[in-house]
DNA sequence: CTAACACTTAGGCTTTGCGCTAAGTGTTTG
DNA sequence: CAAACACTTAGCGCAAAGCCTAAGTGTTAG
């Protein structure tokens, strides 16, 4: 486990930005081209297309140019880091909170009435 | 689920850099105060304490001052949203991959001979 | 009661993030 | 081949992130 880690840094950062979000979401029912995913968001053309960008280089989706179409599709693997980190964060987590809750059982054993 | 999450947001951009994710880990080894948690790393220490502060802020550690000492600990309720998020993803997103698998098959089977 | 300690506040500086408009590139379609 | 289409590039503006130093504030030890 290393203090810095520059793919966890960029994953947590583009999961931090909602419109993201919802361009993860929807591309988990398929692929779809940049118009497509575009259309429900107010945002100008340039301004979406940097966040389809962000994501690609990150590794949390990839494209493919044919014609004048850019078509987008998830690449899950890179999830797997944040998944990965995440569930290691809790079993840590809940181990500490075993231990505090046996400490708090021996400090009540031997709290005789006071 | 909802395109915009005020939480969600804030937990992602909380995890997003390395010196909190750093705290955390340090923290899920127990409590320790300010200074204790800050040691390991070169930063002045104003600028250290604004990382404490955002992940109190965005409710991933509670403190608590006693005397001229404060310290912090761990509270693990809010990774849970993330967790959550991630896990909700990662369901329609093997979902869609099995789907492709299931296409891919059909076509193979279409596919007599070339 | 003074000095050391453990932060805390104030303010400044630079970089990055996220939005915009305007103009450009390459691909179809009529 | 001209116009419509689907992006793409360039460049600007503003706000927030993340670092710093200097100067507080309140607490405790000698």
């Amino acid at each position: 486990m290393t203090y810095y880690s520059r793919k966890l840094n960029d994953v947590f950062q583009a999961l931090a930005d909602p419109t993201r979000r919802a361009v993860l979401q929807r591309l988990s029912e398929g692929a779809a081209s940049t118009l497509e995913l575009a259309r429900p968001f107010e945002m100008a053309l340039p301004s979406f297309t940097r966040h389809l960008k962000m994501l690609e280089k990150f590794g949390l989706v990839k494209s493919k140019k044919s014609g004048r179409v850019r078509t987008y599709e998830l690449a899950p693997k890179r999830l797997q880091a944040v998944e990965d980190w995440i569930l290691e964060r809790r079993k840590l987590w809940e181990r500490r909170l075993d231990q505090l809750d046996a400490y708090l059982l021996t400090m009540k054993e031997d709290d005789h009435g006071q």
